[in-house]
DNA sequence: CATTATTGATAGTATTACTATTATCTTTGT
DNA sequence: ACAAAGATAATAGTAATACTATCAATAATG
């Protein structure tokens, strides 16, 4: 995986961004740092006056990057999608097998991240932690019409979108597939948050991970006699 | 249903408030206008001098009854959660058959609120808009853990403790009946947002609803063969 | 080598999220 | 009826946040 992946350009809504952040040393640095200080701190005591201090850099050039820390956050979600994209496409391809496929699918995106070495600037393993811990708030807002009109969701969709053709390849009967699939990618991450914080009304733990439940879910869901 | 309801004190952990609200006009009045203002702005530009100016108090009135914006919106969800935990324990009174009990108490806790006309200060259905937009801010805080153990989140869990429990007796031997749970009330609240706000990875709409869905989905898979 | 783009430093504004003080107004207990 | 206690309003003030604007310094490029 990590080696084809490792040409991989990832591509983000311009209207995300002042300034594309992958194209200097100080963007770079703003993406790395951001997701420490985020996974530190937390999203809402994150400010861009820290993040400066922590990069050695100036308030003022971050906003030169961007709008403000939401736009931020949607831009670091934007890449988490769309790198989860990736390894979706590869690793069901090839695979003929629907339920197969399905299987894979479902374990992508519902697996523990792990860091992958092959992207330098951009901890994934921890970006995994700010998406649990702060994916909602993208969404959660009054401007997300606005913000979904204009496209900042996309690759997030798609990627639902994506394991949703699955499931009616497996079962084209099943009329609920995108509410499913919907479910299980947002439920995923709650799982994960529960398993760390609210760990009584969860059967996750150390033993049972929050993949065995889902592919369990979907399998008594989809194969219903 | 409202006749049993229109006696009901629903108790709030006394930490959650600095002076119980439900003690005065004014403290009422903060309850069933903050519910009002923050459907309105969003939670996010919701301020307790903004909420002053609507209920034509002052901005520090209002911190004698609530520390800061995130206690009011504890306090608004732990109404709601207590709200919802009696209306699962009268609707499944008295149900003897335990599938006919889950149906019950999956229809209650995903089903559209509708507005309950003896709560005079409270209008539920508005807050229910509310819990859908903004529960999970409660929760995706960097103090969760320090809230959970001062049991800002009791009643929440209880709800669904109450409901995996009914699992339990339908099917002994399914294992993730918690996850299933916690998933399906989180679930719901995702769907009806995704309804208003991305319909592109719902199936719910104007003719099916998300209660249609879990049922179908927690029969299938508590029902496999 | 001149131009342009990028960054850093400084300053400034409006709003937010509070805290503190004091005056006024309303209950309630006797 | 009246004093004491409790609740609220008005005002002021502080530190932090979320920006915007300006200009100088530095680096990149043609």
């Amino acid at each position: 995986m990590n080696t084809v992946l490792s040409n991989l350009k990832i591509q983000i809504n311009e209207k995300i961004y002042v300034k594309n952040p992958e194209t200097s040393d100080l963007g770079k640095k703003i993406l790395e740092q951001s997701i420490l200080l985020i996974d530190e701190i937390g999203f809402d005591n994150f400010t861009f006056k820290k993040l400066g201090e922590k990069i050695g850099s100036n308030e003022s050039s971050i906003y030169r990057y961007f709008e403000n820390k939401h736009k931020l956050l949607v831009y670091l979600s934007s890449w988490y999608w769309s790198w989860m994209e990736y390894k979706l496409v590869f690793a069901t391809a090839n695979i003929l097998d629907s339920k197969e496929k399905l299987k894979i699918a479902i374990t992508i995106v519902t697996e523990k991240v792990t860091d992958d070495e092959y992207t330098t600037h951009i901890n994934e393993s921890v970006l995994n932690k700010i998406i649990i811990a702060e994916f909602t708030k993208t969404l959660h807002t009054k401007e997300v019409d606005q913000e979904n009109k204009e496209g900042f969701f996309l690759i997030y969709k798609r990627v639902i979108a994506r394991i949703v053709t699955i499931v009616n390849e497996v079962n084209p009967n099943y009329p609920y597939s995108k509410s499913l699939i919907s479910s299980v990618v947002e439920g995923s991450l709650h799982q994960y948050f529960l398993k760390e914080h609210l760990k009584t009304i969860t059967d996750c733990n150390e033993i049972v991970s929050p993949t065995e439940f889902y592919l369990n879910l979907v399998e008594n869901t989809l194969n219903k006699k």
